[in-house]
DNA sequence: ACCCTAATTTAGGTGAACCTAAAAAATGTC
DNA sequence: GACATTTTTTAGGTTCACCTAAATTAGGGT
């Protein structure tokens, strides 16, 4: 009965809420959820009754909860989700940070796999706030400490990931199908102060500097 | 009792999809929404009963819906929801096409006003798409409003400066010796549907239509 | 050890979003 | 124009996410 199932919402935001008031490690109580979620403590008692039920909490009547193992993997799974999305709409969209929390909280439960990774990768991975759960980016690489720059900037040779494009216009539309899009990796043949050839994954193209400040790298 | 209360995601779909069958002016049925929405006939009747109720569509038993004022309104917003999202999610993040649309699907019931502008604003707004209900960006800025178009739509007499070019090979190399290298300033002297004569810094040049498609130029 | 109170659970109810099966209306055919 | 077929609606059921009110349990104070 461990239910593969994809959760309701409401059930998501249950593990989420019991994870933050576990804190400290202690059993959460039904009244606490309760008053965090603005839920009624019978309704509070039904969720994780079928929370129980599905193993992903361990229930006991009148003793509370608190996550089992895969509980507790939703709910990291939900909390990295929301901070990504949090830091994209605050980060780059400019959103208040309360209107950002709450748009980031319905969105969590949305998220694929795939477009979480891709908004990872877009944010740049912010190795304090990953915990050892996300550890498949092995962090063996680092020698060379990798750093943002304009790709105006990166030398003849180099090769880099393109992780940011500013003013989005018609023309960086077209970049990107180019193969100059978030995520992809390119390298530069030849660089000189007026222009810049670039080999993407698509072809090579070639592009003057203004065009290329906009354009960031990760190297 | 027009409900000012947002509506739920699935009255939303609802509401999209009367309007994606609507292309053609006529009454939407309900075995076409079944069909579509892939919910049983008797589900839509109920909901688009509801629909009915809160006058976002006209209902008639067994005449089919059409979307009110108001509804068309409804759909006009998720509409554009979705396009942004979904641009985002392609242009952006390089999310596939058919996952990007489930995703944004999803999340166009979720988005508020705010973060809609602001994402707006973020991929650069595509006139073509806005409607006539979006046009709080007053475009009196357009005079000179500069463009990036392919060099075969530059007319003659025109000048402009070379910022990309697509799918480098020996022959754009050349072009490049020849002074149509990013970041030149170029000028066109005589230009027909099969060739186009160019004067650049270094001198001048004449080159066919597929070749100059891939030189962006910014007049 | 007992009682009182606060916390919790159970019992039973609602509305939304779905379903199936049966009834009713519209439609096409001869 | 009557009948068979298709479409649509009605009737009634389920689950989920909520609720209120009543019953139950836990824990603290004396």
């Amino acid at each position: 009965m461990t239910s593969m199932d994809a959760l309701s919402e409401s059930a998501e935001m249950m593990i989420k809420n019991i994870n933050e008031l576990a804190s400290n490690g202690e059993r959460v109580r039904t009244s606490d959820l309760s008053t965090k979620t603005e839920l009624k403590p019978a309704t509070v008692t039904e969720m994780i009754q079928r929370l129980g039920e599905i193993g992903l909490v361990d229930y006991q009547p009148y003793h509370g909860v608190h996550l089992t193992k895969q509980g507790q993997h939703v709910a990291d799974v939900i909390e990295h989700r929301f901070n990504i999305l949090q830091r994209f709409l605050t980060e780059i969209l400019g959103v208040e940070k309360e209107e950002a929390a709450e748009v980031a909280c319905r969105m969590e439960h949305i998220l694929t796999r795939d477009v979480e990774n891709r908004l990872s990768d877009f944010l740049g991975v912010d190795k304090e706030t990953e915990s050892d759960l996300f550890c498949h980016k092995v962090n063996v690489d680092s020698e060379t400490e990798s750093e943002f720059i304009p790709l105006n900037n990166l030398k003849e040779g180099k090769t880099g990931k393109v992780r940011l494009i500013l003013e989005k216009s018609e023309l960086t539309n077209t970049l990107e199908q180019a193969g100059l899009s978030p995520g992809r990796t390119i390298i530069v043949k030849k660089a000189n102060d007026k222009s810049y050839d670039i080999e993407t994954e698509e072809g090579s193209l070639s592009l003057d500097s203004d065009l290329a400040a906009k354009i960031i790298i990760q190297n």
